[in-house]
DNA sequence: AATTATTTTTAGCTTTGCCTAAAATAAAAC
DNA sequence: GTTTTATTTTAGGCAAAGCTAAAAATAATT
C-alpha cells in the first residue's frame, strides 16, 4: 500500500464522488477539484501511472479497482473525522467539512481503527452519509427526499445533503436535526412545500429544503 | 496569519527545538529535518522572505519573534494531539510521535481550542512535556533526572525523554509510567545505577535509563 | 602563514502541481 | 457535410522542495 500525496487523494475522491467507478470528463473533474483542465490532464496522467485510474484521451477518466479502494478509504476517514468533530468536540455539522478535508489525509490504519472504535463503530456520519467499512463495504444510503412522502406519513430525518452553509444555517434556525420525527400534515398544491408537524407545533418547509432533507417512514 | 506548508512548519519546529530562539547552524538543521545542507540553504532563504527567520550566510539561522510564535503553536498542536492519542484512543506513548508529526499541521484555531477543552485543559503531554498555552506561555518543565536524587528520597515520575522506541519498550517492560512513585533505596557506587522501591517490590535502573527519566520529590 | 579539512553556498537537475495560451480534437449547428 | 463551438490536450512557465557535484568560505592543523 503506497503512500499518496494530498493532491492525488483529492483527485481520487473527486473521481469517486462524480463517477463512483464510471468515466468522468476532464471538465467535470476540473470543476470539482478547483483546477484548470490542463492541470487535470497531467494529474490524471500521473494517477494512471500508479494504476489508480484508466485514462482514455478526449474520452474520460475512470477509477480502477485499486482507485476505488483508495477512494473509499479516504471517504471512510473523512466521515469518521466528521463524526469525531461533531460528536466529541461539539462542532456544528456545517463547520466540519473543511476540517475533515484536511484530516482525511492523515496516514495511519491504526489511527482509523482506533477512531472508529472510539466513536462507537458508527455506520453513518453527522449528515447521515454512510461510512465505508474497513473492507470497503458501504452501509445503506438512507432515506428519501421529504417530498416523496405522502400526507399523513410519520417520518424520521436520517440524512441531509451538503447543500452549502446557508442550507445548514436554515436547518439550525428551524431546529431540524437528524433523528427528529414529524408528521406530514399537508402538501401545497401550489409550490410543493410541505407542512411538518410535531408535538411542539408545526411549520412549512419549502420545496428546495425538502429536496435536500431525507427521511424514512417511522 | 498566513498559511504555511508542512515543510516550512517542520523547519520552524526544528529550529525551535535546536536553538529555542538562538542561532542554529545549517548542518544541525539539516540533520534535524533529514535533508541535505543545500536544501536547507534554500529552505531558510524562503523562510527569511516570510520573516520567520533571520539568516546570516555562513553564520547561522535564527527564529524571529513571529517564528517563535509559530513554533510554539505547532508544538502546542503536536502535544495536544499526542495527549488525545494516548488518553482517548489508547495508543502507547511510544507510538504517538509520528502520528502527531502529521496532525500538528492541521490548520484550525477552533479545532485546537476545542481539542484542548475536550482533553481537560492539559498542561503536559503524555511524556510530561509542557504544552504551550494559547498565548505562547510555557508551563514549567518538570522534574530532574532520577540520578540527581539522593538515597532515601520519595519521588514521582513526571517526565521522560524521547529517547527512541527501545527506551519506551524498556519503560513498558518495567511497568514505569508517569505518576508512579518510588523510594530511592540505593545508588550503586560502581555504575551509578539506582534501586527503586515501591509497595510491590524493588528493581534496579541503569544509569542510562535514569538519565532519561525525570521525577520530583513527593 | 600556509595548508588541510569542514561547512556552507551555488549551480544545475528532477518531480509535483499548478497556471496561461495555442493547437488539436470532438460535438453541435447549420 | 461543412462550419462553428466547446472541450481537451500540448507547449511553455513558474514555485516549492528535494537531490548531487563543484566552488567558496570558514575553521582547524601543521
Ligand atoms: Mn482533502
Ligand atoms: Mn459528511
Ligand atoms: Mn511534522
Ligand atoms: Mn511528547
Amino acid at each position: 500500500m503506497k503512500t499518496h500525496t494530498e493532491s492525488e487523494e483529492n483527485y481520487i475522491k473527486a473521481l469517486y464522488h462524480l463517477g463512483g467507478g464510471l468515466p468522468v470528463s476532464n471538465g467535470d473533474l476540473a470543476q470539482r477539484v478547483g483546477a484548470k483542465g490542463s492541470s487535470v490532464t497531467q494529474a490524471v496522467k500521473r494517477l494512471g501511472q500508479k494504476d489508480l485510474v484508466n485514462v482514455v484521451p478526449y474520452k474520460g477518466v475512470q477509477l480502477t479497482p485499486q482507485g476505488i479502494r483508495l477512494a473509499k478509504s479516504i471517504l471512510r476517514k473523512h466521515r469518521l473525522w466528521e463524526t469525531f468533530l461533531v460528536d466529541k468536540l461539539g462542532f456544528g455539522w456545517d463547520e466540519v467539512h473543511p476540517l475533515a478535508e484536511q484530516l482525511e489525509h492523515i496516514q495511519s490504519e491504526e489511527l482509523v481503527d482506533r477512531l472508529f472504535q472510539f466513536l462507537g463503530s458508527p455506520k453513518h456520519d453527522p449528515h447521515g452519509d454512510p461510512i465505508p467499512e474497513r473492507d470497503g463495504q458501504m452501509p445503506p444510503v438512507l432515506g428519501q427526499p421529504i417530498g416523496a412522502f405522502s400526507k399523513g406519513s410519520e417520518i424520521r430525518i436520517v440524512r441531509v445533503e451538503d447543500a452549502g452553509s446557508e442550507f445548514f444555517d436554515q436547518l439550525d434556525t428551524m431546529n431540524i436535526n437528524l433523528g427528529n420525527t414529524y408528521e406530514i400534515r399537508a402538501i401545497s398544491a401550489f409550490d410543493s412545500s410541505v407542512e411538518l408537524g410535531s408535538s411542539t407545533g408545526s411549520f412549512w418547509l419549502s420545496q428546495s429544503m425538502c429536496a435536500n432533507i431525507y427521511a424514512i417512514q417511522s
